[in-house]
DNA sequence: GCAAAAGTGTTGCTTATACACCCATGT
DNA sequence: ACATGGGTGTATAAGCAACACTTTTGC
C-alpha cells in the first residue's frame, strides 16, 4: 500500500430541532476554545471506546439538553470527513439529527451553559456546520412528507392544528386547515385519538391526539409546488 | 474526561448495484484474509491519508470495477461503527451506493479477480454487510420513487422500456407498459429524446432517450401498494 | 353578539388506473 | 400472417385544492 490509512477521531455532530414561537429553531452553543472560539456551532462530542454512534449520541443530545427518559427522534444524517474539515487532525464528524417538542424549560440542566436556541436559517457557524445545518434541514423538510417525524416536534398529546403549525414552520407555507386535518386524520397510522380535548383562551376546542404506529406515511403528504 | 476517544480506521464499503438478466444484482467479493476468510463481502477499502470519503469511494468503485472515464452513481448512505463490527478494531464503515449500467465486460481489468455478481437478496455476507446491503436496497427502491436513478442502471441511450425493466427489477413488480411510458415521458426533466431509435429483434423499434437534468421528480412515481 | 379556531360539505378539476387498441418491425 | 414489444386513446375512479359553511368555545 502505497499511502497509509488515515486514523481518526470521530465526532457526532447534533442538529436539534424543534419549534419556539411559530419558528423553526436549533440549537446552538458558542465555542469556548480553539479551533473556531467564540463562534456558534452545533452541539457535538467524540465518539468514546466502547461506543457506538447511537449512543454517542444520545448521551451528547442528553448533557446539551438535561433530557431525561424523554425519547426524542433521533436520525443518522451523513458523515463530513474532509481532511481539511478540522485544523486539529482528521476527524470525522457524523451528523444527527434530533427532533424535541418545544420545551418548557428550555436547556435546564445543560452541560453547555451557553446553549441557545437560533432560527434554522442561521448561518456563519463553525467548521462545515452551515453545510450539516442547510443538509438537515433539507432532510426534515423531506421527513414530513414520508414519515410522521412532525409528531416528533409535539408533546405527547397534541391537536391537528398543532401539527400544522409544524408543518408550516418547517417547510414555510400556509397551508389549508381543513384540507390538512382531512389528510391527517384520514391516512392510515399518523395519529390516533387521546379522546381528550385542549380548550385554549380562544376558539372551538380542539380534540388531542397521540403519535400512531406508522413509520412511512402513504400516500405521502405532498409539499405544496410554488 | 473519563472515558478516552475512540481511534478508529474509516472503512468505506461499496454497495454496486446493476440490472442483469433481468434481476438486480450486487457486486461482491470473496475474503481472501482474516477475519470472514472466504466469506462474500462488500467491496471497500481503508480511507488513505489526505483522502475525502467520495474520493476514497470512487477509489474503490475504480478498483472493483476497472470502470475509467465513467461517471456512475455514487451516494453516501450510512455510517456503521458498533464497536464489536470488526474483530480487528475500531473500524468504522461509511456505506455508498454505486449504480451502473450492464457492463459489457462486467469486472474486467479488476484489481479484485474474485469479484462476482450475485442476487440483489444475497445474505451470508461478512460483517455488518447483510445489513448494509438491506439498508442499500431499502434506499434504492425509495431513490426510484423521488430522482431519476433509474436512468444510471441504464446505457447513455435507453428506451422507455428499458428504464421499466430496472423499475419492475428492483421494486419487484410488473408496470404497466403504457401508463409507464406517459408517466415518464411527462414529468419534466427525467428524459429528454435522443432523436434515435433502436431496433431490436422483435417489436416496434423503440424511441431512445437520454437522461434530463432533474434531481428530484415531481410529482414521485409512486410504488404500487399491494 | 362577535371573534377565533375546529372541523365538515361541496364542487370542480386534475390525476391515476385498467385495458382496449393501433403501430412498426423481424421472422 | 403473426408474434412482439412500443406507444396512444379512453372511460371510470380516485384524489386534491379551493372555499363556503357549521360548530364550540372565550370575551
Amino acid at each position: 500500500m502505497a499511502r497509509p490509512r488515515a486514523a481518526f477521531s470521530i465526532a457526532v455532530d447534533l442538529v436539534i430541532l424543534t419549534i419556539r414561537q411559530g419558528t423553526l429553531s436549533v440549537l446552538l452553543v458558542e465555542r469556548g476554545h480553539e479551533p473556531f472560539t467564540g463562534r456558534p456551532a452545533l452541539p457535538g462530542g467524540f465518539v468514546l471506546e466502547g461506543e457506538d454512534l447511537l449512543e454517542a449520541a444520545e448521551r451528547e443530545l442528553r448533557e446539551e439538553t438535561g433530557l431525561r427518559g424523554v425519547a426524542p427522534h433521533l436520525e443518522q444524517l451523513h458523515t463530513y470527513a474532509r481532511p481539511d474539515r478540522d485544523p486539529r487532525g482528521r476527524i470525522a464528524s457524523v451528523a444527527y439529527l434530533a427532533v424535541l417538542p418545544d420545551l418548557p424549560r428550555p436547556v435546564a440542566g445543560s452541560d453547555a451553559a451557553d446553549a441557545q436556541w437560533a432560527p434554522g436559517d442561521t448561518s456563519g457557524l463553525a467548521f462545515d456546520h452551515d453545510t450539516i445545518l442547510a443538509d438537515a434541514l433539507e432532510r426534515a423538510r423531506q421527513r414530513l412528507e414520508n414519515t410522521p417525524l412532525a409528531a416528533a416536534f409535539c408533546d405527547d398529546e397534541f391537536t391537528i392544528g398543532d401539527l400544522r403549525a409544524v408543518y408550516e414552520a418547517v417547510w414555510g407555507v400556509a397551508l389549508d386547515p381543513g384540507n390538512f386535518h382531512r389528510k391527517v386524520t384520514g391516512l392510515a397510522g399518523f395519529v390516533v385519538p387521546s379522546g381528550r380535548t385542549r380548550y385554549s383562551t380562544t376558539g372551538r376546542p380542539a380534540a388531542l391526539y397521540r403519535s400512531g404506529g406508522a413509520t412511512t406515511l402513504i400516500p405521502p403528504l405532498s409539499r405544496p409546488t410554488p
